[in-house]
DNA sequence: ATCGCATATTCAATTATTCTTATATACGGA
DNA sequence: TCCGTATATAAGAATAATTGAATATGCGAT
């Protein structure tokens, strides 16, 4: 396979690689929601809101209906669907180092690893 | 859902959404390779082929096996070697937009949108 | 036409990623 | 021990992503 399919899958996953979209998409997993109403189930800025929509839309993830003043997103093709639920999956069957990896933010103390040791 | 959860999964989107670690990511997901070996089948340079494998083992993605003098490493669940089935199996189905998001690529022509138009 | 609301875009500042080059560490063998 | 190979890390420059504030656009109602 070559760079240029590798690269179209990379944007996905970039797109997919910040914390406001997931919770965005998941939402959207659901059922179709205006703006305004993923601001406020979200508790986000409206222009926040609309760049990371943006970034969505820009990747074809996301698809905007307008209706009269508003615009409303919808998830364009379950298989995304499918990808958050398998993370999901993921999640809950590393929840252990999952939650220690979040315990371990913001620390820095580098503890210079063993001899011998594999790399962490 | 919490931020924190969130943050855990989009770091995980984040590890995968580089080219050249998705390509070492396909590779693992047939068997175990060496460093050596992604570096000669990926023509990757060997310290950047190093730093995209941090990446990957800082999330816990990738595992570590030492052997001698050499570091074998395997993918270590393979939910996601599903998701990045799913993600083959999105672009087979988005191949068209795809190939013209990738033509796109590099232009940089704003083409201002048409009034009553839904945005890009 | 003008107002008000919903949404989108732009800009500048900050922060995070990526690449390249150089150096460090670990190991096996002579 | 010292050497060569495999791998990892560090440092710096270049590039990209993120944010908040300000502004723009599109639409419905008056």
């Amino acid at each position: 396979m070559q760079e240029s399919l590798r690269r179209f899958k990379a944007g996905i996953f970039q797109a997919l690689a910040h914390p406001t979209r997931i919770a965005i998409l998941e939402q959207l997993k659901e059922r179709e929601l205006s703006v305004s109403e993923l601001c406020e189930r979200l508790a986000l800025e409206q222009a926040n809101a609309s760049q990371h929509l943006a970034v969505l839309r820009h990747r074809n993830i996301v698809l905007p209906r307008k209706e009269g003043n508003q615009v409303h997103y919808s998830l364009r093709d379950p298989i995304l669907g499918q990808v958050l639920d398998l993370m999901r999956e993921y999640f809950h069957k590393h929840l252990e180092e999952a939650l220690a990896m979040l315990r371990e933010e913001g620390k820095e103390s580098v503890a210079p690893r063993r001899r011998n040791e594999v790399p962490r």
